[in-house]
DNA sequence: TAATATACTTAGCAATACAAAGCATTATAT
DNA sequence: ATATAATGCTTTGTATTGCTAAGTATATTA
């Protein structure tokens, strides 16, 4: 299963999209389906019953780290996530196939 | 289920370059495939086990009809799929979904 | 005559995006 | 004071999807 993201592209958009996110500055959950909101003008509007999942199986992939916050004061405690070298790589790598993915497409539907 | 190739926009890729190549002209599946594969320069290798499904179930849904060619000569006889006015209706806004999802997806990972 | 290309079909599988619900806390509004 | 909304994480179940794989059949090429 080497070539598993890859082969998800059409569906590993959000992957990328998270890794992309994570790459800026270490986020939780909750603040990812927010920005992800924001910065696509309501164009992804994950539920977090889809975006857990792709963490989780970030995690198990070795693509992110996670580690709850120690609280302070009435804060309550938040699982941040962090990519990993791994996970910048892969980002890389479907950063590519997203240019290529697309163009592909454009080129297509323009004639 | 209204909104169904709206919501599967990501998965719909697919149906939105089938239906781009029936717009220009109708085809038959095996012709889709090969046409596919050049025109996106190696992106697209659908197989048939992905492509025929796709055409049924456009069938089913009206984008698309289908007819057995009468076999000239040697010729063995194909299955000419044509597309529908809901069909080109349906291409149409797919195209507007595309743009905006792939804007977005591109402003979010270009920082 | 064997292999390859063309052409369509189907069964079955793994992965995914989502709805939906639950749990718990904090902030806001009534 | 109490209800509601917002924040934040998790899990279960479902429909859809893209694919593998196999099967059927004919035509062409080696």
């Amino acid at each position: 299963m080497r070539q598993k993201y890859e082969q998800q592209m059409k569906k590993g958009v959000l992957e990328m999209l998270v890794l992309q996110l994570l790459s800026e500055k270490e986020k939780y959950g909750y603040q990812l389906i927010c920005e992800l909101k924001e910065r696509s003008r309501e164009i992804f509007l994950l539920k977090e019953g889809t975006l857990y999942p792709i963490l989780y199986r970030m995690e198990d992939d070795g693509l992110v780290t996670s580690k709850w916050s120690e609280p302070r004061g009435k804060e309550v405690s938040k699982k941040y996530y962090r990519i990993t070298g791994q996970g910048k790589e892969t980002l890389l790598r479907l950063k590519l196939l997203w240019r290529a993915f697309s163009e592909s497409v454009d080129e297509i539907i323009e004639d």
